[in-house]
DNA sequence: GGACATAACTATACTAAAGGAAGTAGTTAC
DNA sequence: GTAACTACTTCCTTTAGTATAGTTATGTCC
């Protein structure tokens, strides 16, 4: 049998849900907002997140990928080197890694 | 023994990872959403939030209340009812919930 | 006066996701 | 041949989230 309704009442495609899914993992907007400055290669990623698990980074990286907000390329350096960029649709994140420094920056812990 | 500094170059107090700190966990931004028209009931929200467990309700809640976020009244009625409300610094996650869903209205999915 | 209902949870058992340590593949420098 | 470098993968433990049953404090129904 199908699930055919398994959101809430304003849930059937609400747009702040759909935005959550692509967010809501643990960071996933550190590795967007990384991204926002430019190309970057996955060693420099795993530098500047601190504390990220090569694992956890790999699958973020893949995760955005599937879901065409970043691209990915290899370069046949040596050793080879990866190169991740948003994509023009993961550029239209901008604006909510944008109104979250907002509020992160009148937030003061309590 | 006290963990010093985990964060990565720019992150020491980087406003980006304070507010994915609040809005990283499962359903915490829908919570949030449901109280941007009002102030609403645990089992209003429980009811709004299809599929979300009770305990992780009480536990966003809870934590969203200790931030400072939402606040909540128990009214001596029978049976004894609660409200969540935003604060005036929940509020402020307003124009994050907004970008969201701008992003997420033009994502169509692929 | 015992059964049932309601709101707002808590408790318990289970599963999925994240973290940490270590290892792998290909290549080149020493 | 050994070490180093990049970009990962594998294995195992810990934490987060799901599903559902139970609790507390009333009050109504019959």
């Amino acid at each position: 049998m199908d699930r055919v309704d398994v959101d809430g009442p304003c849930d059937q495609g609400c747009p702040i849900k759909k935005t959550a899914l692509i967010i809501e993992g643990k960071w996933t907007t550190l590795v967007i907002r990384e991204l926002l400055s430019g190309k970057k290669r996955y060693s420099h990623l795993h530098r500047a997140l601190q504390g990220i698990s090569p694992k956890v980074l790999s699958s973020r990286l893949r995760m955005l990928e599937e879901k065409k907000l970043i691209s990915r390329t290899v370069f046949a350096t040596v050793p080879v080197t990866t190169e991740y960029q948003l994509t023009e649709l993961g550029l239209k994140l901008q604006p909510v890694l944008l109104a979250m420094a907002e509020f992160g920056s009148q937030w003061q812990q309590h």
